[in-house]
DNA sequence: GACTATACGGAGTCATCACTCCACTTGGCA
DNA sequence: TGCCAAGTGGAGTGATGACTCCGTATAGTC
């Protein structure tokens, strides 16, 4: 796409391409553990690379954050394609639920980090919203075999989602508190738990 | 209590205690809004001080966002304490959830901006314990009552409501979708949602 | 009303961080 | 092997924000 843009630009050299993947996985590293605070001459010394490098490659830290974040958001989404393929959508609806929360911890931070930053652009929306979108695929597959209630809508599961990623994330939650936890939520799921008072 | 440390202390002129409280306030809404990047400056101004004023009666912003907190927790300890004397144990605790959950915005703003600026001091943390454990008697009263299953424990319980808090706080929830959602949580909360399975 | 300890305001200091400039190095092609 | 466009590093630069210094104002007392 870029290459469309501004014409059919001459390949990188080696370097550089190589240089700009040290960088993002750098970046994964350091926003993923100091978020908000993490500065970009951090991520260079962890890259190997100097400081100019990295704005060369990403302008501003914005776009670093973003370029991070639209990389994680695409796992993501591939794996929720993936798992709506699965021979039991309920159980595949849980386990994205799980994998979505245990990932989060570094991803939270960077979207934070993002914000904090003032740069929530498009294509770091986008990228989220096909991946909310690959999530209520397999919610609405889910309530068609009957293993979550009806009356759940995408909007509310995603915030229990991100709820118990950002209560892992921050308070360091260990495993089977949030199993448990998870289990509470999962039961609720239930159309047997669906109570009917206004 | 400092007072039984320094001594007996000759009381604070009028304008000084009057100053302090108006810097506790502006606090509260700056901080609550702005959170980590929001600044001491923009405190003293909203109080209508001088930066100074604001640095001479808490000699660090780390101890400023203390104060903050703790009042804040305190609130909320009282309120649980009261519910504690509540007809009905689990309408209480739910109504201790909501409430919590509310709250919430502009304390974990705080509390980040605190963690931020590197302070956990004792203080907040006692506080916060406070609060806890205050709740953790409301969640054992409405389990004798029948009312929650047996298998939870305050970890997890407090798990799910700081979830739900910071859910709303960065997502902005509507509170139709905050409300769905806690309606599931408090439905798997129901002894008769409990699985048995490992 | 005068006096002074207490408290105040805001200009200044120092550190940090995103971002730039430019002299130097190097990949890749002939 | 030599050339040079593409790429690099690191010393600046400017802005911001926590915190201090000190001359001025005022609450409270006689």
């Amino acid at each position: 796409m870029r290459e469309s843009v501004t014409g059919p630009a001459r390949a990188q050299r080696a370097d550089a391409r190589s240089n700009r993947a040290a960088i993002l996985d750098a970046a994964q590293e350091v926003f993923g553990e100091g978020g908000e605070s993490a500065s970009t001459e951090e991520v260079a010394r962890r890259a190997g690379v100097g400081i100019a490098t990295v704005f060369r490659h990403f302008p501003t830290k914005s776009e670093l954050l973003v370029e991070v974040l639209v990389q994680r958001f695409g796992r993501l989404r591939d794996r929720a394609a993936e798992l709506t393929g699965d021979a039991n959508p309920g159980e595949a609806l849980f386990v994205m639920f799980t994998e979505i929360v245990t990932d989060a911890p570094g991803k939270i931070a960077i979207a934070d980090a993002l914000v904090d930053a003032g740069g929530v652009t498009g294509r770091a929306e986008q990228a989220s919203q096909e991946l909310s979108q690959a999530v209520d695929v397999l919610l609405r597959r889910a309530q068609q075999a009957g293993a979550i209630r009806a009356d759940v809508g995408l909007p509310e599961f995603y915030a229990l989602m991100v709820g118990m990623s950002r209560a892992g994330a921050h308070a360091q939650l260990d495993l089977e508190v949030r199993t448990r936890a998870q289990r509470v939520i999962f039961d609720g799921l239930t159309p047997a738990a669906a109570t009917e008072d206004a």
